[in-house]
Formats: C-alpha cells, sequence, structure tokens
DNA sequence: ACCTCCAATTGAAAGGTTTCAAGTTCAGCT
DNA sequence: AGCTGAACTTGAAACCTTTCAATTGGAGGT
C-alpha cells in the first residue's frame, strides 16, 4: 500500500471508478454540449460525423451506460410491456410468453415475466409494482377475470390486455381460445373412434376455461344423440399431473362394466398423469382406454404414448395479445377488440386404434 | 364530419382522467407541500396522523401513483433484479427462478425473467438493457460462462451472479452444481444394479455442464475397475426431447450383443425422448434398458415409467444465488463466493428391476 | 410574558435525460 | 464584401421525486 496519491489526471476509468459516468461527463469529456450528446443518442441524423466519432469515443473511454429512469422520467412512459402469467410450471403459458416475447421484440420494447402462481396476492404484488413502473401495459391471465383491479389500471393510464380468459363486455382487449369448441372436437373425435363411454377428467369448475370444455364435451355427446350420462365426471381440485394420477385410481376403481374407454381430460398435466397411472396399472393405452388432453405442451407430443390434444394457437395467442396491447399504449384511436382463436385437434397414438 | 372546430378547452379524454397525478397535485389537493406528501410515502413517522389521513384522501381521490423513474432517479439504483434464464422451456430453469423470486420477495425486490433461449444475440440485448435500468444486480446462467460482458457489468457497477456454470478464479459469485459427482452418482447406481454396457446420451460438448456430467461418468466406470468403452458414447447437438428419441433410435440400432442395457442421460428431456422411442419400439423398461436422467424435473416423476434422476436442488439453487446478489448490491464489504452444491440421486422405476 | 425545544412542515436543490427555441458557423451566391 | 440559408450546436427548461436545511407553531417551563 503506498500512501496518498494525488489526483491522476487523466485516469479513463471505466473500471469499478467513482459516480457512473453521465451525459454531462460525456458532453465535457467529448468538448461539446449535453444537447449535442444527448443528439448523439437520440437523432444520430442530426449531428456531423466528426462529431459524432468524438462523442462516441468519449462514451466507450467513460464506459458511459444511458441512465434510463431519467430518460424515461422525461417521456413519461418505460419502453417495457409485463406479461403476469398464472402458472410458470405450465408450459402453456412459457409458450404464450414466448409469442409475445416476438412481438415486442419486433416493437423494440422489452418483455417483464412475472409470474402469479395462482397466488392472489402475488398477483396483486406485481400489478402493483408494474403499475408503479409505469410499464407501457401489461398483459395478464388472471386469477379472477372480473377482479376491479382490472379495471382501475387502465382508468389510471396503464393498458390491460387479458390473456387465455373471457369477460362480459368489451372493456378490455381480450385474447381467448374458443374452449366449447375445443371440448367438442376432443369428444366427437372419441365418438367418432366408436367409445360409447367417455369420462370427463378436469376442474375445479371455478375456471371458465374448464367449465367451458367440460360443456363442450357435453354438447358432442347430445348432438351425437347419445345420453348425457355417457360421459363419466371425474372432478379434479387442480390442472395437475398429480390431480390426474388420482384420477386415474378412481377411473380404474369403476366396476369393469361401467367404466369408460376414454379419457377426455382438462389440460395435459391431468393426462399426463392418468397416463403415468395407465402404465403403472397395466391399462394399455390406447386399447383399453384411449386418452385426449388439451392444450399440446410439448410434453403431451414426448409421452410415453404420445397424447392426442386439442391445440390452442398459444405462440399467436401471446402475439395477438401483444399487437393490441402495444396498439392500445400507442395509438390515440384505440379500440377493444376481441379474439376468439379456434383450437385444433391433434391426434397421436393414446386415440389410434392399434397401427 | 363537421368543419373545422375551435379548440376544446378541456378536451375529454376518452378513457383515463388527463395527465396522471403527481406528488404535486396531491400536496396541493391536501393543502400541504410536496415535502410532506413524500414524507407520507417514505417516513410516514414524521407525519402527523391529521396530515397524513389528509393526504391519502387526496392520493385515493386522484388515483396517484408514485412515479418509480422520478423516485429512482435519485436514489440511482432500482428495486428490481433481474434473471436471465438460459431455456424457458426446461422447467429446470423455471424452478430455479422460482427460488430467486423467493429470496426477492423477502428482501421486497421484484424479479425480472428473461429469457435468452440459448441464443446470444438476445443475451446481449436483454444484458443492455438491463444496465441500462440500472437494476440492483442481474442473476444469470450464461450462454458462455467467460464472455466478457460478464466482466463488464460488474465493472460499471452491475453486479452479476453466474447461476448453474462454473467460472475459473472468483471474480464473481457463482452457484452450480458438482456435475462430476451427479454423472458418477447415476453410473455408480447403474454399475451397482449390475449393468456392464451402459450408454451416454448427451452433448454437445461445448456445455461445461455436459462436459462435466460424462467425466463423473466415465470416473465412475474406471473406478468401478472396468474398461472404459463400457460407456458408450451417444453424442446429441442439444439436450431436447427431439435428440433424446434419435439417440434411442441409434441404441436401439445397435447389435444385441453390444448394445447396452441401461443409459445415462445428461438431462431429463433427453430421457424423456429416449423413454418415449423405447415406448414405441417395445423395448421395455427398465427389463431391457434401464435409464437414468437428469435435474429431476417434475416431468420426470410423472413420465410413464418414473424416471429415476440426478436431482441438483433447483430451489437452493435460486434463492442462494439470489442471496449472494443481494449482498453484492448492498453490502459494501462484500466478498465473492462460490457454492457448489451436491446432486442427490432419486431412484424411480426408470432403473428399478422387476417389482 | 418570555424562552426553549421539539415536532411538524416547508421549499428549494438535485438527480440524468430529452426537447426545442435560439444561436453559431460556413459554403455558396451576388 | 455582404447576404442567405442550411447544417450543426447550444443552453435552459421540464420531467417527478427525495432529501435536508431552514422555518413555523405551540407546549412546557420559568
Amino acid at each position: 500500500m503506498t500512501t496518498a496519491k494525488s489526483n491522476p489526471p487523466e485516469a479513463p476509468r471505466p473500471t469499478g471508478g467513482s459516480k457512473p459516468a453521465g451525459i454531462k461527463d460525456v458532453a465535457e469529456r467529448a468538448g461539446v454540449s449535453v444537447g449535442t450528446v444527448s443528439n448523439v443518442l437520440n437523432h444520430p441524423e442530426r449531428v456531423s460525423h466528426r462529431t459524432k466519432a468524438r462523442v462516441e469515443t468519449a462514451m466507450a473511454d467513460l464506459g458511459f451506460v444511458p441512465n434510463e429512469f431519467a430518460r424515461q422520467l422525461r417521456s413519461g412512459r418505460s419502453n417495457t410491456v409485463a406479461y403476469v402469467m398464472l402458472d410458470a410450471s405450465n408450459p402453456f403459458f412459457i409458450d404464450v410468453a414466448r409469442g409475445i416475447e416476438e412481438a415486442a421484440d419486433a416493437a423494440d420494447v422489452s418483455l417483464f415475466s412475472c409470474n402469479s402462481d395462482n397466488r392472489v396476492s402475488r398477483e396483486s404484488t406485481y400489478l402493483n409494482r408494474l403499475e408503479q413502473q409505469r410499464v407501457q401495459g401489461i398483459l395478464i391471465t388472471p386469477i379472477d377475470p372480473d377482479a376491479a383491479i382490472l379495471d382501475e389500471l387502465p382508468q389510471r393510464g396503464t393498458p390491460v390486455v387479458i390473456v387465455d380468459r373471457n369477460r362480459g363486455g368489451n372493456t378490455h382487449c381480450t385474447v381467448a381460445v374458443d374452449d366449447v369448441l375445443g371440448g367438442a372436437l376432443a369428444v366427437q373425435h372419441l365418438i367418432e373412434a366408436g367409445h360409447e363411454r367417455i369420462a370427463y377428467i378436469g376442474g375445479p369448475d371455478t375456471l371458465g376455461q374448464v367449465r367451458d370444455r367440460r360443456l363442450g364435451a357435453l354438447k358432442a355427446v347430445t348432438e351425437a344423440g347419445m345420453a348425457p350420462d355417457a360421459l363419466v365426471d371425474l372432478r379434479t381440485s387442480a390442472l395437475s399431473v398429480a390431480e390426474g394420477r388420482n384420477a386415474g385410481e378412481r377411473l380404474a376403481g369403476l366396476p369393469a362394466a361401467t367404466r369408460p374407454t376414454a379419457a377426455f381430460c382438462a389440460n395435459d398435466l391431468l393426462a399426463l398423469g392418468l397416463l403415468q397411472t395407465c402404465v403403472g396399472l397395466r391399462i394399455r393405452v390406447p386399447t383399453d382406454l384411449a386418452i385426449v388432453g388439451y392444450d399440446d405442451i410439448d410434453f403431451a407430443a414426448a409421452a410415453a404414448v404420445p397424447l392426442t390434444s386439442v391445440r390452442q394457437p398459444r405462440l399467436d395467442l401471446g402475439r395477438t395479445a401483444a399487437k393490441f396491447l402495444l396498439d392500445e399504449a400507442g395509438n390515440p384511436n384505440h379500440e377493444h377488440s376481441q379474439v376468439l382463436f379456434t383450437p385444433e385437434l391433434v391426434v397421436r397414438a393414446s386415440t389410434q386404434r392399434r397401427q
């Protein structure tokens, strides 16, 4: 250790120096005004070549990093949008996020992903923080699509787009999938394959999605001229693999005479759990039990017996939602849209009679 | 269309009030100074009860939302940390993020999750944005742990913690898992079960993780006194389900005499792909082929044949990394730590000789 | 009455940037 | 030489908040 050293005069200290350099320091070092430095950053065409080069050198020397806060304090808006997702463990939502990100990227906007993890307190913490952060807007798959906060945010100036959920009225842009149709597609497929007793595995009914899928299933059954009790209800308390296993055990416990020969699950996690139980109990899929899932997550195709599933256009869902949000944030003449995408049945081994 | 209209003096905005209310508007409405309003927000104990109540009413009336930018412009730091994850489709990273979030939450800090999706350009875009955003710090599972940017960020004042990767020296806090040990555990288990030819399925070798896991596997083989070629290399170009399927086909194509009776996969996605191929080709698991995966993602336990897998303490990984980061951001006497967690073998049906 | 002290409150400065009206320079023209 | 206009540059205001030194008002003590 040497003793006190006098001020090194020309220390270009990008390393661990004192305070981070600001636009003012850059201006000083380059011998120009702050306005010019700002122009180099935001309107390069207004600045002469020579000056620009000099400023850029100064920036590099000082390790200058623009301060986003100050920048956005002026403009009043950040260049960030956020997606508050319901359950990051469900790959479906990850893919929705991917779609959002794609559209956001194209608009040069960053995506801030949050996971409410199905907990109301987490959701509201995030919404508050995001509002204070002045994000351009919020995409959300809400726990409760009718929560008051979803109205308050737009009223206070933060646009909100609701993803994968419906909501009455046109107070928001909404992007969802026709779950009644999806349920109907799944069950129609099973009926066409000759099944006459079909298990419906899903719940809880507090989720609109789940209700709709069941409704669709029922519709398919009655439209085929079958009695409504051809659809055997096996309710679950959550859309998880564990609940799927559980439902599988209940299904296996039914008397052989009335046991369904096919099952429609309200999502793929349930279907994977069911499949697992089947393998464990030596119930052959699809010979003894045909299975249809919902969401068509990648793991559905990758299951030991690839799952037939109802595919939702996840990426499109995200992309479209993001486009709506960016429009609402930027376009003064924005009008809310409600889009309902059409799901599609993807047939795989889990419903295919012997090959 | 009407003809020219004179300037409407109090332009009725379509949705939401006019400009968002600021601290100044609140002060005016409550009949106090801006300083007092700020105190209500940040030092409530300095303000009398009566005044506080009055200010709070005014805030509610005006729908006041504090402006995070302005607030943080003063303090110079946001209350946000970010995690740049390698691949959001791999549930392993989602769980790491969950651990981070837990620790961040406890410190009243928000987590901003980004997905580099294995693309260098995405990674660097995010790092730049985050630096400009002045996040408190960045947690990252980098594509290349030796990239220069990982040194530059801390030099310029943004702490960086490296998650699930190693790096020479102690220039950063680092949180990783002993992958050599993990590989050894997996293969020891197979050797103990009597397997004498074991496939190693993994790649690309550019990933340090993957190299280490293979190294551990090799170590187990030689330590058991077996010839190194008891480990049959089947390299993959990525850690994905599709590559696992592909490797499975190659494995099945080997002459029966030399075909391994067990496989160790460098991650669970590969193992799931392999399992899928086995089921398709009527190769019984574990009777014909025992399988060990790596990561112990939830889907591993949920596979049709539940997978034996090497569990990494994912949540702890995240929690610890976040703690290090917060310390580095807040504690002037911070010292870098390198932690190496110990993995653990979770035995399930995919390696269990008939029950 | 007067003084002291404390709690509560105030007002202005500071933080880093963008914007924009105003200023400067200089080449080209007459 | 003097003028014009384009190209470039400047400097100060504004964005919204927090901080902090200074001020106010009033209770308690003498």
